[in-house]
DNA sequence: ATGGACCTTCCAGCGCACTGGAAGGTCAAA
DNA sequence: TTTGACCTTCCAGTGCGCTGGAAGGTCCAT
């Protein structure tokens, strides 16, 4: 399987797979006569739960980590749990941020509406912020 | 005032403030005989408006707009509304988009504690993502 | 034999807001 | 006088996940 085919087939790019090959998420494929790199099939799942870990959020490098204990003939069954608690974590946090943002951005828009914008001191540039 | 000075005061480093000037948000100081920048006191508060914007989540660019406005001796308040309702959009979609995730990842880790990590195949990787 | 679709490598850039470091000038205090 | 703190410019790197493009090789159909 060429690089153009998989790519196409797995919803992505030949330039993405090289990186990904760069990168080590992808191992190093055989190569043809002519020097094109020859996939085997079973790559496709590989690059599919590359995909469903981003879907998670899972960084490259995270996704890389589960990739490498798979790779070492060990479940990575312990380390996804951890990286999910961990990612769940982060997103929460991430939410909580972002509430409180909300919270602070909805109350200086608001403010803009009770207040005359004819009083904005050119000093302070604005007052609504 | 000279950039230390000023940076110290606006609890920020010399190398943001040239940066800042580089892309726009500072204009370019006087200078001292021998070279040095030499701000005037009023840019203390412009700064403090550029950190109001950066917590607002305002990124420099737009932050950018608001003072080119008031340079041009405009009253800014009514872009400020118009990014600050533009800003709560993209907040509650930001959030949103978390909530979704957050609740596909729990999905994720919760089914994680229901199955046997022995009946994880190699070929998938791993049956928790 | 020629065109076009594929493949190869390598280097560089995106966006964002800085940050690091080199190489050098300036000034006040010890 | 020399040290050290400050200042200057300019170039380059950070993190992340690609993406673009140059320059060239390969293969198949016409």
């Amino acid at each position: 399987m060429r690089i153009g085919e998989l790519a196409a087939t797995a919803g992505t790019t030949p330039k993405t797979l090289r990186y990904y090959e760069s990168v080590g998420l992808l191992p190093p494929p055989q190569r043809t006569l002519n020097g094109y790199r020859d996939y085997p099939e079973h790559v496709i799942s590989r690059l599919d739960f590359i995909r469903r870990g981003q879907s998670a959020g899972l960084s490259l490098a995270r996704i890389g980590e589960i990739l490498r204990i798979r790779d070492d003939g060990q479940a990575p069954c312990a380390h996804v749990d951890t990286l999910l608690v961990t990612r769940l974590d982060e997103i929460d946090q991430q939410i909580a941020d972002l509430l409180q943002l909300r919270q602070a951005v909805a109350q200086l828009q608001s403010a803009n509406r009770t207040v005359d914008p004819a009083t904005c001191q050119a000093e302070t540039i604005c007052r609504y912020l």
